[in-house]
DNA sequence: CCGTCATTTCAGGAATTTCTGAAATGGCGA
DNA sequence: TCGCCATTTCAGAAATTCCTGAAATGACGG
Protein backbone atom coordinates (compact mmCIF):
# COMPACT_ATOMS: atom_id res chain seq x y z
CA UNK A 1 0.00 0.00 0.00
CA UNK A 2 1.40 2.92 -1.18
CA UNK A 3 -0.50 6.31 -0.08
CA UNK A 4 0.33 9.67 1.43
CA UNK A 5 0.73 9.27 5.73
CA UNK A 6 -2.57 10.98 5.90
CA UNK A 7 -4.59 9.09 3.64
CA UNK A 8 -3.12 5.53 4.73
CA UNK A 9 -3.84 6.20 8.26
CA UNK A 10 -7.59 6.98 7.73
CA UNK A 11 -7.76 4.13 5.20
CA UNK A 12 -6.02 1.57 7.36
CA UNK A 13 -8.57 2.51 10.29
CA UNK A 14 -11.43 2.29 8.15
CA UNK A 15 -10.02 -0.72 7.40
CA UNK A 16 -10.03 -1.99 11.18
CA UNK A 17 -13.38 -0.71 11.83
CA UNK A 18 -14.79 -2.69 9.07
CA UNK A 19 -15.53 -5.71 11.15
CA UNK A 20 -17.85 -3.49 13.48
CA UNK A 21 -19.76 -2.07 10.61
CA UNK A 22 -20.07 -5.63 8.99
CA UNK A 23 -18.47 -5.01 5.88
CA UNK A 24 -14.93 -6.42 5.47
CA UNK A 25 -11.61 -4.85 5.70
CA UNK A 26 -11.22 -4.23 1.76
CA UNK A 27 -14.72 -3.33 1.52
CA UNK A 28 -13.75 -0.27 4.03
CA UNK A 29 -10.25 0.13 2.57
CA UNK A 30 -11.92 0.69 -0.68
CA UNK A 31 -14.89 2.85 0.89
CA UNK A 32 -12.46 5.54 2.37
CA UNK A 33 -10.06 5.63 -0.43
CA UNK A 34 -12.70 6.70 -2.87
CA UNK A 35 -13.96 8.98 -0.22
CA UNK A 36 -11.05 11.19 0.49
CA UNK A 37 -9.70 10.43 -3.36
CA UNK A 38 -10.03 14.37 -5.12
CA UNK A 39 -11.28 12.43 -8.13
CA UNK A 40 -12.97 9.14 -9.64
CA UNK A 41 -10.94 5.75 -9.27
CA UNK A 42 -10.92 3.03 -11.59
CA UNK A 43 -10.23 -0.58 -10.12
CA UNK A 44 -6.90 -0.80 -11.24
CA UNK A 45 -5.72 2.40 -9.31
CA UNK A 46 -7.53 0.73 -6.19
CA UNK A 47 -5.38 -2.44 -6.01
CA UNK A 48 -2.45 -0.04 -6.68
CA UNK A 49 -3.16 2.03 -4.03
CA UNK A 50 -4.40 -0.73 -1.60
CA UNK A 51 -2.43 -3.50 -2.40
CA UNK A 52 -5.14 -6.28 -2.63
CA UNK A 53 -6.25 -8.48 -6.00
CA UNK A 54 -8.47 -7.37 -8.37
CA UNK A 55 -10.65 -9.64 -7.95
CA UNK A 56 -11.18 -8.79 -4.45
CA UNK A 57 -11.81 -5.11 -5.37
CA UNK A 58 -14.11 -5.86 -8.18
CA UNK A 59 -16.33 -7.71 -5.12
CA UNK A 60 -15.39 -4.86 -2.53
CA UNK A 61 -17.12 -2.42 -5.40
CA UNK A 62 -19.91 -4.20 -5.70
CA UNK A 63 -20.76 -4.82 -2.72
CA UNK A 64 -20.71 -0.56 -2.20
CA UNK A 65 -22.86 -0.27 -4.57
CA UNK A 66 -25.19 -2.42 -3.15
CA UNK A 67 -25.06 -0.51 -0.52
CA UNK A 68 -25.05 2.39 -2.70
CA UNK A 69 -22.70 4.13 -1.05
CA UNK A 70 -20.55 4.33 -4.26
CA UNK A 71 -20.98 6.12 -7.80
CA UNK A 72 -20.17 4.72 -10.74
CA UNK A 73 -18.83 7.39 -13.26
CA UNK A 74 -17.10 7.37 -17.16
CA UNK A 75 -14.51 9.07 -18.18
CA UNK A 76 -14.91 10.09 -22.01
CA UNK A 77 -12.59 8.39 -24.42
CA UNK A 78 -12.07 5.89 -21.43
CA UNK A 79 -13.76 3.01 -21.11
CA UNK A 80 -12.52 1.38 -17.57
CA UNK A 81 -15.04 2.17 -14.91
CA UNK A 82 -14.42 5.18 -12.20
CA UNK A 83 -16.21 5.31 -8.88
CA UNK A 84 -16.54 7.88 -6.15
CA UNK A 85 -18.07 8.57 -3.23
CA UNK A 86 -21.06 10.72 -3.11
CA UNK A 87 -19.22 14.33 -1.72
CA UNK A 88 -22.47 15.53 0.17
CA UNK A 89 -21.73 13.95 3.86
CA UNK A 90 -25.81 14.38 4.87
CA UNK A 91 -26.15 11.99 1.56
CA UNK A 92 -23.96 10.01 2.58
CA UNK A 93 -25.78 9.79 6.38
CA UNK A 94 -29.15 9.16 4.86
CA UNK A 95 -27.62 6.11 2.29
CA UNK A 96 -25.99 4.70 5.50
CA UNK A 97 -28.91 4.88 7.63
CA UNK A 98 -31.72 3.47 5.00
CA UNK A 99 -29.62 1.03 3.92
CA UNK A 100 -28.33 -0.57 8.05
CA UNK A 101 -32.78 -0.09 8.55
CA UNK A 102 -33.18 -2.00 5.76
CA UNK A 103 -30.38 -4.43 6.72
CA UNK A 104 -30.49 -4.63 10.44
CA UNK A 105 -34.00 -3.63 11.76
CA UNK A 106 -36.77 -4.72 8.91
CA UNK A 107 -36.43 -8.32 8.88
CA UNK A 108 -36.69 -8.46 12.94
CA UNK A 109 -39.51 -5.83 12.36
CA UNK A 110 -41.50 -8.21 9.85
CA UNK A 111 -40.53 -11.38 11.90
CA UNK A 112 -42.04 -9.90 14.75
CA UNK A 113 -45.03 -8.85 13.42
CA UNK A 114 -45.28 -12.62 11.88
CA UNK A 115 -44.99 -14.00 15.51
CA UNK A 116 -47.31 -11.81 16.99
CA UNK A 117 -50.12 -13.17 14.80
CA UNK A 118 -49.72 -16.48 15.74
CA UNK A 119 -51.51 -17.97 19.02
CA UNK A 120 -49.83 -18.07 22.43
CA UNK A 121 -50.32 -22.04 23.29
CA UNK A 122 -48.71 -21.22 26.79
CA UNK A 123 -48.23 -19.25 29.50
CA UNK A 124 -44.62 -18.58 28.97
CA UNK A 125 -45.32 -18.40 25.12
CA UNK A 126 -47.88 -15.45 26.07
CA UNK A 127 -45.44 -13.75 28.17
CA UNK A 128 -42.74 -14.14 25.40
CA UNK A 129 -45.31 -12.39 22.65
CA UNK A 130 -46.11 -9.25 25.52
CA UNK A 131 -42.22 -9.09 25.44
CA UNK A 132 -41.87 -8.98 21.36
CA UNK A 133 -44.98 -6.63 21.68
CA UNK A 134 -43.04 -3.69 23.53
CA UNK A 135 -40.07 -4.23 21.33
CA UNK A 136 -42.47 -4.51 18.18
CA UNK A 137 -43.97 -0.95 19.75
CA UNK A 138 -40.65 0.35 20.08
CA UNK A 139 -39.48 -0.20 16.75
CA UNK A 140 -42.10 0.71 15.22
CA UNK A 141 -41.92 4.48 16.73
CA UNK A 142 -38.41 4.66 15.88
CA UNK A 143 -38.73 3.79 12.30
CA UNK A 144 -41.85 5.91 12.11
CA UNK A 145 -39.90 8.92 13.29
CA UNK A 146 -36.78 8.16 11.13
CA UNK A 147 -39.58 7.84 7.69
CA UNK A 148 -41.03 10.90 8.99
CA UNK A 149 -37.58 13.44 9.75
CA UNK A 150 -35.77 12.02 6.51
CA UNK A 151 -38.17 13.44 4.53
CA UNK A 152 -36.85 17.18 5.96
CA UNK A 153 -34.65 18.40 3.46
CA UNK A 154 -30.31 19.03 5.01
CA UNK A 155 -31.29 22.24 6.23
CA UNK A 156 -34.28 21.62 8.42
CA UNK A 157 -32.74 18.49 9.44
CA UNK A 158 -29.14 20.19 10.63
CA UNK A 159 -31.96 22.84 12.43
CA UNK A 160 -33.25 20.12 14.28
CA UNK A 161 -30.19 18.69 15.53
CA UNK A 162 -28.56 21.76 16.17
CA UNK A 163 -31.73 21.94 18.60
CA UNK A 164 -31.34 18.78 20.32
CA UNK A 165 -32.82 18.63 23.64
CA UNK A 166 -34.44 22.17 23.53
CA UNK A 167 -37.15 21.24 21.49
CA UNK A 168 -39.14 20.03 24.07
CA UNK A 169 -38.47 23.22 26.06
CA UNK A 170 -39.70 24.85 23.21
CA UNK A 171 -42.98 22.25 23.06
CA UNK A 172 -43.57 23.11 26.49
CA UNK A 173 -43.37 26.90 25.66
CA UNK A 174 -45.99 26.11 22.95
CA UNK A 175 -48.54 25.08 25.36
CA UNK A 176 -48.60 28.22 26.96
CA UNK A 177 -48.49 30.42 24.54
CA UNK A 178 -50.93 28.65 22.18
CA UNK A 179 -52.84 29.76 25.43
CA UNK A 180 -51.94 33.20 25.40
CA UNK A 181 -52.30 33.76 21.75
CA UNK A 182 -55.71 31.93 20.96
CA UNK A 183 -57.62 31.88 24.52
CA UNK A 184 -59.55 28.81 24.55
CA UNK A 185 -63.10 28.54 23.92
CA UNK A 186 -64.34 27.15 26.58
CA UNK A 187 -61.51 28.98 28.65
CA UNK B 1 -32.99 -26.95 21.48
CA UNK B 2 -36.33 -26.93 23.03
CA UNK B 3 -38.31 -24.47 23.37
CA UNK B 4 -41.99 -23.26 22.73
CA UNK B 5 -42.22 -23.09 19.07
CA UNK B 6 -43.04 -18.90 19.32
CA UNK B 7 -40.08 -18.49 21.33
CA UNK B 8 -37.44 -20.56 19.41
CA UNK B 9 -38.56 -18.48 16.23
CA UNK B 10 -37.66 -15.95 17.55
CA UNK B 11 -34.16 -16.88 19.23
CA UNK B 12 -33.87 -18.51 15.81
CA UNK B 13 -33.99 -15.00 14.13
CA UNK B 14 -31.67 -13.46 16.84
CA UNK B 15 -29.27 -15.76 16.25
CA UNK B 16 -29.32 -15.31 12.66
CA UNK B 17 -29.19 -11.62 12.49
CA UNK B 18 -26.22 -11.80 15.06
CA UNK B 19 -23.96 -11.17 12.27
CA UNK B 20 -25.29 -8.56 11.00
CA UNK B 21 -25.58 -7.04 14.87
CA UNK B 22 -21.53 -7.54 15.45
CA UNK B 23 -22.48 -10.58 17.64
CA UNK B 24 -22.41 -13.99 17.14
CA UNK B 25 -24.93 -16.61 16.99
CA UNK B 26 -25.03 -17.72 20.51
CA UNK B 27 -24.66 -14.37 22.19
CA UNK B 28 -27.82 -13.28 19.94
CA UNK B 29 -29.74 -16.60 20.67
CA UNK B 30 -28.44 -16.46 24.72
CA UNK B 31 -30.28 -12.58 24.57
CA UNK B 32 -33.14 -13.25 22.57
CA UNK B 33 -34.05 -16.06 25.15
CA UNK B 34 -33.12 -13.97 28.64
CA UNK B 35 -35.30 -11.04 26.76
CA UNK B 36 -38.43 -13.04 26.36
CA UNK B 37 -38.01 -15.52 29.30
CA UNK B 38 -40.98 -14.68 32.39
CA UNK B 39 -38.03 -14.72 34.98
CA UNK B 40 -33.82 -15.06 35.41
CA UNK B 41 -31.85 -18.13 33.82
CA UNK B 42 -29.05 -19.77 35.14
CA UNK B 43 -26.12 -20.84 32.78
CA UNK B 44 -27.28 -24.31 32.83
CA UNK B 45 -31.04 -23.69 31.80
CA UNK B 46 -29.50 -21.83 28.72
CA UNK B 47 -27.22 -24.62 28.23
CA UNK B 48 -30.54 -27.05 27.75
CA UNK B 49 -32.44 -23.92 25.83
CA UNK B 50 -29.88 -23.58 23.21
CA UNK B 51 -27.95 -26.68 23.25
CA UNK B 52 -24.76 -25.45 22.84
CA UNK B 53 -21.58 -26.57 25.15
CA UNK B 54 -21.42 -24.39 28.85
CA UNK B 55 -18.14 -22.89 28.31
CA UNK B 56 -19.76 -21.06 24.93
CA UNK B 57 -22.91 -19.93 27.12
CA UNK B 58 -19.96 -18.43 29.68
CA UNK B 59 -18.35 -16.68 26.84
CA UNK B 60 -21.77 -15.25 25.87
CA UNK B 61 -22.81 -13.81 29.04
CA UNK B 62 -19.88 -12.41 29.67
CA UNK B 63 -19.94 -10.44 26.77
CA UNK B 64 -23.92 -9.55 27.35
CA UNK B 65 -22.56 -8.10 30.44
CA UNK B 66 -19.81 -6.01 28.36
CA UNK B 67 -22.71 -4.40 26.35
CA UNK B 68 -24.86 -4.32 29.45
CA UNK B 69 -27.61 -5.70 28.07
CA UNK B 70 -27.77 -8.09 30.97
CA UNK B 71 -28.62 -7.86 34.11
CA UNK B 72 -26.80 -9.99 37.36
CA UNK B 73 -29.43 -11.54 39.71
CA UNK B 74 -29.29 -13.61 42.96
CA UNK B 75 -31.60 -15.80 44.01
CA UNK B 76 -31.55 -17.34 48.01
CA UNK B 77 -29.70 -20.26 48.72
CA UNK B 78 -28.81 -20.70 45.27
CA UNK B 79 -24.99 -19.94 44.45
CA UNK B 80 -25.50 -20.15 40.81
CA UNK B 81 -25.65 -16.94 38.74
CA UNK B 82 -28.76 -15.66 37.52
CA UNK B 83 -29.42 -13.67 34.24
CA UNK B 84 -32.11 -11.07 32.70
CA UNK B 85 -32.57 -8.28 30.44
CA UNK B 86 -33.79 -5.09 31.79
CA UNK B 87 -37.71 -5.04 31.87
CA UNK B 88 -37.13 -1.59 30.18
CA UNK B 89 -37.11 -1.55 26.47
CA UNK B 90 -36.40 2.13 26.32
CA UNK B 91 -33.49 1.48 28.73
CA UNK B 92 -32.47 -1.43 26.21
CA UNK B 93 -32.29 1.05 23.72
CA UNK B 94 -30.19 3.83 25.19
CA UNK B 95 -27.99 0.83 26.56
CA UNK B 96 -27.90 -0.18 22.65
CA UNK B 97 -27.20 3.43 21.29
CA UNK B 98 -24.84 4.16 24.12
CA UNK B 99 -22.06 0.87 23.38
CA UNK B 100 -22.57 1.30 19.89
CA UNK B 101 -21.33 4.32 19.92
CA UNK B 102 -18.93 3.84 21.87
CA UNK B 103 -17.53 1.18 19.78
CA UNK B 104 -18.49 2.18 16.67
CA UNK B 105 -18.38 5.96 16.46
CA UNK B 106 -16.02 6.96 18.97
CA UNK B 107 -13.09 5.49 17.67
CA UNK B 108 -13.47 6.65 14.33
CA UNK B 109 -13.98 10.34 16.01
CA UNK B 110 -11.28 9.93 17.56
CA UNK B 111 -8.52 8.91 15.13
CA UNK B 112 -9.81 12.24 12.43
CA UNK B 113 -9.36 14.29 15.51
CA UNK B 114 -5.69 13.20 15.45
CA UNK B 115 -5.59 13.01 11.19
CA UNK B 116 -7.00 16.88 11.38
CA UNK B 117 -4.39 17.89 13.79
CA UNK B 118 -1.21 16.52 11.50
CA UNK B 119 -0.10 19.10 8.64
CA UNK B 120 -0.79 18.12 5.03
CA UNK B 121 2.16 17.53 2.71
CA UNK B 122 0.61 18.12 -0.55
CA UNK B 123 -2.62 18.92 -2.48
CA UNK B 124 -3.91 15.53 -2.32
CA UNK B 125 -3.22 15.33 1.55
CA UNK B 126 -5.24 18.69 1.56
CA UNK B 127 -7.87 17.62 -0.09
CA UNK B 128 -8.33 14.44 2.47
CA UNK B 129 -8.12 16.61 5.55
CA UNK B 130 -10.99 18.93 3.81
CA UNK B 131 -12.61 15.47 3.25
CA UNK B 132 -11.91 14.30 6.73
CA UNK B 133 -13.06 17.57 8.66
CA UNK B 134 -16.27 17.08 6.42
CA UNK B 135 -16.88 13.68 7.90
CA UNK B 136 -15.87 15.13 12.04
CA UNK B 137 -17.95 18.04 11.93
CA UNK B 138 -21.42 15.24 10.39
CA UNK B 139 -20.59 12.73 13.26
CA UNK B 140 -19.75 15.82 15.99
CA UNK B 141 -23.48 17.41 14.85
CA UNK B 142 -24.65 13.72 15.50
CA UNK B 143 -23.05 12.83 18.69
CA UNK B 144 -24.03 16.28 20.40
CA UNK B 145 -27.54 16.12 19.15
CA UNK B 146 -27.46 12.28 21.22
CA UNK B 147 -25.51 13.31 24.20
CA UNK B 148 -28.24 16.31 24.26
CA UNK B 149 -31.34 13.68 23.78
CA UNK B 150 -30.04 11.36 25.80
CA UNK B 151 -30.82 12.81 28.37
CA UNK B 152 -34.25 13.02 28.70
CA UNK B 153 -36.65 11.46 30.40
CA UNK B 154 -38.25 8.47 28.49
CA UNK B 155 -41.46 10.14 28.76
CA UNK B 156 -40.35 13.51 26.47
CA UNK B 157 -38.23 10.93 24.17
CA UNK B 158 -41.02 9.59 23.26
CA UNK B 159 -43.00 12.53 23.02
CA UNK B 160 -40.39 13.98 20.80
CA UNK B 161 -40.22 11.16 18.87
CA UNK B 162 -44.22 10.75 18.36
CA UNK B 163 -43.89 14.56 16.72
CA UNK B 164 -41.11 13.46 14.78
CA UNK B 165 -41.02 16.09 11.39
CA UNK B 166 -43.95 18.62 13.11
CA UNK B 167 -41.07 19.97 15.22
CA UNK B 168 -40.02 21.71 12.04
CA UNK B 169 -43.04 23.61 11.62
CA UNK B 170 -43.27 24.18 15.48
CA UNK B 171 -40.30 26.00 14.76
CA UNK B 172 -41.82 27.88 12.31
CA UNK B 173 -44.52 28.92 14.34
CA UNK B 174 -42.33 29.77 16.92
CA UNK B 175 -40.06 32.58 14.87
CA UNK B 176 -43.85 34.14 14.31
CA UNK B 177 -45.37 33.53 17.66
CA UNK B 178 -42.38 34.98 18.96
CA UNK B 179 -43.23 38.22 17.64
CA UNK B 180 -46.22 38.58 19.13
CA UNK B 181 -46.05 37.76 22.23
CA UNK B 182 -42.52 39.36 23.06
CA UNK B 183 -42.19 42.03 20.78
CA UNK B 184 -38.73 43.00 20.25
CA UNK B 185 -37.31 45.95 22.07
CA UNK B 186 -35.94 47.52 18.44
CA UNK B 187 -39.22 46.44 16.94
C1' DC C 1 -7.52 -27.27 54.71
C1' DC C 2 -10.70 -30.35 51.91
C1' DG C 3 -14.62 -31.48 48.81
C1' DT C 4 -18.13 -29.71 46.05
C1' DC C 5 -20.21 -27.00 42.81
C1' DA C 6 -20.27 -22.96 39.61
C1' DT C 7 -17.75 -20.43 36.50
C1' DT C 8 -13.86 -19.17 33.56
C1' DT C 9 -10.00 -19.97 30.68
C1' DC C 10 -7.90 -21.73 26.81
C1' DA C 11 -5.85 -24.81 23.16
C1' DG C 12 -7.15 -26.65 19.25
C1' DG C 13 -10.79 -28.21 16.02
C1' DA C 14 -14.94 -26.70 13.28
C1' DA C 15 -17.20 -23.38 10.75
C1' DT C 16 -17.34 -19.26 8.38
C1' DT C 17 -15.58 -15.43 5.97
C1' DT C 18 -12.28 -13.30 3.17
C1' DC C 19 -9.08 -13.25 -0.45
C1' DT C 20 -6.65 -14.85 -4.55
C1' DG C 21 -5.44 -16.50 -9.25
C1' DA C 22 -7.27 -18.49 -13.10
C1' DA C 23 -10.86 -18.94 -16.13
C1' DA C 24 -15.18 -17.15 -17.92
C1' DT C 25 -17.96 -13.37 -19.54
C1' DG C 26 -19.00 -9.31 -22.01
C1' DG C 27 -18.47 -5.22 -24.83
C1' DC C 28 -16.32 -3.07 -28.65
C1' DG C 29 -13.75 -2.06 -32.81
C1' DA C 30 -11.44 -4.06 -36.79
C1' DT D 1 -15.84 -13.31 -36.53
C1' DC D 2 -11.64 -12.31 -33.94
C1' DG D 3 -8.62 -10.02 -30.65
C1' DC D 4 -8.31 -6.97 -26.98
C1' DC D 5 -9.32 -5.18 -22.67
C1' DA D 6 -12.17 -4.64 -18.48
C1' DT D 7 -14.81 -6.93 -15.33
C1' DT D 8 -16.90 -10.83 -12.98
C1' DT D 9 -17.15 -15.42 -11.31
C1' DC D 10 -15.67 -19.07 -8.67
C1' DA D 11 -13.02 -22.96 -6.53
C1' DG D 12 -9.98 -23.45 -3.25
C1' DA D 13 -6.40 -21.38 -0.05
C1' DA D 14 -5.71 -18.29 3.79
C1' DA D 15 -7.34 -15.94 7.62
C1' DT D 16 -10.48 -15.23 11.10
C1' DT D 17 -14.08 -16.25 14.19
C1' DC D 18 -16.67 -19.41 16.76
C1' DC D 19 -17.30 -23.32 19.59
C1' DT D 20 -16.04 -27.22 22.46
C1' DG D 21 -14.12 -30.24 26.11
C1' DA D 22 -10.85 -30.39 29.50
C1' DA D 23 -8.44 -28.23 32.93
C1' DA D 24 -7.97 -24.25 35.99
C1' DT D 25 -9.93 -20.99 39.12
C1' DG D 26 -12.74 -19.47 42.72
C1' DA D 27 -16.21 -19.45 46.37
C1' DC D 28 -18.25 -21.65 50.11
C1' DG D 29 -19.46 -24.92 53.94
C1' DG D 30 -17.77 -28.43 56.77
Amino acid sequence: MKLPPLVQSFVLHFGEMGSRWGINRTVGQIYALLYVSPGPLNAEQIVEALGVSRSNVSMGLKELQAWNLVLLKHIPDDRRDYFTTPDDVWLILRTLAEERKKREVDPTLSVLRELLMQTAGSEDERHAQARMAEMHGLIERLTTWYEDVKRLETERLAALLALGAKVTRLLEAKDKVVGLVRPRKGG
